[in-house]
RNA sequence: GGUUUCGUGGCCGAGUGGCUAGGCAGCGGUCUGCAAAACCGCGUACAGCGGUUCGAAUCCGCUCGAAACCUCCA
């Protein structure tokens, strides 16, 4: 099958066919999370987006690398007393070393993401660990005159790289604007200008993280984690860079200066943003409160929430926005999203039961192309999900002797619905896990039977309350013309 | 203040010059002893005001409102 796969690129902002520099491999990186804390709505986005993106790029037959990063070194804490390194400061606060923080967080946020079903990347490297690189691309850039030494630190002369190259081209910032933007930073004194950025920072005395270097003790600049490891694992240009809109600047900005300076060449070719999630049109945010943790949504056990979501019911959630729209979280959105996805999950699951007819009425080869139509369109999952249930309702309307289809027909029905919800779009049927249970399912076909003697006999008082008592219990009957069909809640 | 976006029916959320997604909720119907599920039908929404056009939710301008970034943050 042959796929125009197009994706917006930010640094055109448009969309443009995707064609990779080494077909059929790809490389594609993308901003992971700092872990300093437990993983919440905001990481879940990024994370899923880019893992759809992944598993289309796979299931289009591409051979890629995905390279995300953990940062565990080298972020300042901007409400912190002196600028201290975040993750030094939590460490501190909790007598922990910093990489046993590191290495908790770290292990949480896998976690949670394995429940979302979120592919593990190729490669997860480490800023701590990249040490090396960073002070290599540091020298690099210094010797290109691009940066300079300041009282053991090391700036990036933004000014400077402005004049050779455009600073600004992914951002749409014009460095004059930037200029007119002053205000108080650590080590502000020490830089030229207030926009230049720290490729290597000296460590002040309480800093437990530090690495040796000839310009001092201390610890790599905010950006040049993300250069340092993409050149190291991806090359010095690769395909795909990936990550938040809230890091387009300066993060990313950044990223293409120094690697322009120490390569000579624009990192990647696309760079894709992820919106932000709101939590009732207001940002997610500590300092308001609203900041909700991805085990909370599991548990329901945070006040915002009306009851717990389940990982594939938030997956479901994201997945129904386009990934450059915001996303609004509110539970009554949560709510839909849950029903909209067990009735996708309960139609998959009778689409094994449907009986072939000699004669299609519907057109499932139609259905199919328009499902990679959608995806061909900036992974537009969104509009996929609408197929995909107008599918439902095909499976249904079959189940229904309302319509009908032939085997063919039927197993390509399965296979459109099988890769797109469960390969592409990584959602996995939540059953309860005690519905497998063969002890209650003998149990519960035991009272079926027993209910079904009474409704021949027309003894509705005794069907009713048998019903009423599994439902209590937590299993629902439905009848059917073939007879009562049950489901633990 | 600057940069970048957005404002769609009760809620969420696609679309972006004519053919008017989808989910959830609601209403009516079919089916059923009843219920549930499923299916069928129903909402004529695009912030406001102008303009361009045969025709605009979609393009342009203004007004109002919101968000992200500019400062650690997904």
């Amino acid at each position: 099958m042959e796929n125009k796969l197009f994706v917006h690129n930010t640094l055109s902002r448009q969309k443009e066919l995707f064609v990779p520099i080494n077909a059929p491999h790809v490389g594609m990186y993308v901003c992971g999370p700092t872990v300093y804390g437990d993983a919440h709505l905001g990481h879940a986005r990024p994370a899923i987006t880019f893992d759809l993106v992944f598993r289309y790029l796979r299931h289009l037959g591409y051979k890629v690398r995905y390279v995300r990063n953990i940062t565990d070194v080298g972020h300042l804490e901007n409400d912190a007393d002196e600028g201290e390194d975040k993750i030094a400061k939590k460490a501190r606060l909790e007598q922990l070393e910093p990489m046993e923080v590191v290495q908790h967080f770290t292990d949480r946020y896998h976690a949670a993401l394995d429940k979302l079903n979120v592919l593990k990347p190729s490669i997860e490297p480490r800023a701590s660990g990249h040490i090396i690189e960073q002070i290599a691309m540091v020298k690099k850039i210094l010797n290109a005159g691009m940066g300079y030494e300041s009282q053991g630190s090391v700036y990036f002369d933004v000014e400077r790289y402005n004049r050779e190259h455009k600073y600004g081209i992914l951002s749409g910032r014009v460095i004059e604007d930037l200029l007119s933007n002053t205000r108080e930073l650590d080590g502000q004194d020490e830089k030229r200008n207030s926009f230049d950025f720290a490729l290597w920072k000296k460590a002040q005395p309480e800093h437990i993280m530090r690495w040796p270097s000839e310009w001092s003790d201390g610890f790599p600049g905010w950006h040049l984690e993300c250069s340092a490891m993409s050149t190291k694992y991806l090359g010095e240009e690769f395909d795909i860079h990936g990550g938040g809109l809230d890091l387009l600047f300066p993060h990313h900005e950044s990223e293409i200066a120094q690697s322009t300076v120490a390569n000579h060449k624009s990192p990647a070719r696309y760079w894709l943003h992820n919106n932000m999630i709101t939590i009732n049109g207001q940002k997610m945010g500590k300092s308001l409160g609203n900041f909700i943790q991805l085990d909370e949504f599991f548990a329901g056990s945070h006040a915002a929430l009306e009851k717990a979501y389940s990982p594939m019911t938030v997956r479901f959630f994201i997945l129904q926005a386009h990934y450059r729209s915001p996303l609004d979280f509110s539970n009554e959105a949560l709510q839909a999203s849950e029903k909209g996805f067990q009735r996708m999950m309960k139609s998959i699951a009778t689409l094994e039961k449907l009986v072939p007819a000699s004669k299609s009425t519907l057109d499932i080869a139609a259905l199919q192309s328009k499902c990679y139509e959608a995806m061909n369109d900036d992974l537009n999952s969104p509009i996929l999900i609408a197929h995909l249930f107008d599918a439902v309702r095909i499976i249904n309307s079959v189940h229904d002797k309302k319509e009908s289809l032939t085997t063919e027909d039927i197993a390509l029905l399965r296979s459109t619905l099988h890769t797109f919800v469960f390969d592409i779009l990584g959602l996995v049927p939540e059953s309860d896990p005690q519905a497998g249970n063969q002890v209650i399912a003998n149990l519960v076909n035991i009272i079926i039977d027993l209910r079904r003697e009474a409704r021949t006999n027309k003894d509705w008082a005794t069907s009713d309350r048998l019903r009423d008592a599994l439902a209590q219990a937590g299993i629902s009957i439905k009848d059917t013309k073939d007879g009562a069909t049950w489901e633990m809640e």
